[in-house]
DNA sequence: GCACTCATGTAATCTGTTACATGATTCT
DNA sequence: AGAATCATGTAACAGATTACATGAGTGC
């Protein structure tokens, strides 16, 4: 979140936004952690907020960070980098198929093959909408991007052995 | 945790070491989780507990599944497949790296290169190791190899046009 | 009329981590 | 002597989700 704020300030709504449409792919906010982040960040001096009355919608309450908030990120980028969290359902069900049904695990790849198309589409729209992206955040794309490649890849194979196999009965 | 008691009872020690030596790459779980968990289950009947007594050890608390526990797993593969929770503080560094120091970034593809390297070093290890794995849980460790190729070729690219710029200074 | 966007917030709940506590045995 | 393995468990806390509550405007 001030990572996002270092450019501009943002409401909680439009944090939200932002998370969405950049790095929600790798880590991502709800609204009810980030209105309670956002006042406790004021709290401790990182933000200001500013309230930005609007006609026929609520007011907007805009957050501004702070010289303190500026060092607080900074001070992240500094910190020891952590290991990444990942929690997939998919492979999870992939590793104990052999409890399942063989059409419940083609189910599994063809809904996984869908999903990932679909973030793959994603990208390359964003891609293709914004080329003159942040170098670091095309990076992060470009990530998105190769690895989603390699789980269609992946996927398609496997799919592939299952055509195979359901031919020799 | 009860796909894992499928096939023999373990106890909660067992259960950590049966995520960590397979699914930890996409799914994990610690003591403090396990522990009570068993204990859950125990009070809703999905499994039960045989105490072993051990010379020089604690006793060991083997879990064994029940047949609602069994149906209580096979009802889980029935349940919607839902979507992965992936949370990388690597690629968020590299995302708001214009704030970073160019040092900083090369430190991080250089830390997540070592990281991603070890990992598929015991994937491989692994592979060897086992040869006469269960096909499915093979085809979860044939992604995380997939995938950590994906990464080191993405970080080696990174990596390598750092040094060509690197060079023009 | 319905759904969606804009906009904020709270409360209950859940899930999970980390640290602590205990303690014998085995390996280096 | 010290670290690692085996083995279980609790308590404090952190982090986050989901659902609810409110409400106007806009597009189909």
């Amino acid at each position: 979140m001030l990572g996002f704020l270092m450019d501009d300030a943002l409401s909680g709504y439009d944090i939200k936004a932002k998370f969405e449409l950049s790095v929600s792919n790798f880590y991502n906010a709800s609204f009810g952690a980030i209105y309670p982040a956002l006042r406790k960040m004021e709290q401790d001096g990182l933000v200001e907020k500013k309230v930005v009355p609007q006609e026929g919608k609520p007011n907007k309450n805009l957050y501004q960070i702070t010289d303190s908030g500026r060092e607080t990120f900074l001070a992240y980028l500094n910190s020891p980098l952590e290991a990444a969290l990942v929690r997939s359902d998919f492979l999870i069900r992939v590793f104990f198929a052999r409890y399942a049904a063989p059409e419940q695990f083609r189910g599994w790849m063809e809904e996984e093959r869908i999903r990932v198309q679909a973030s793959l589409d994603t990208f390359r729209e964003i891609k293709r909408r914004y080329p003159s992206m942040d170098p670091f955040e095309a990076k992060t794309l470009e990530f998105g991007i190769a690895n989603a490649q390699m789980q269609i890849e992946w996927l398609d194979r496997e799919i592939d052995l299952l055509g195979k196999d359901g031919m020799e009965k």
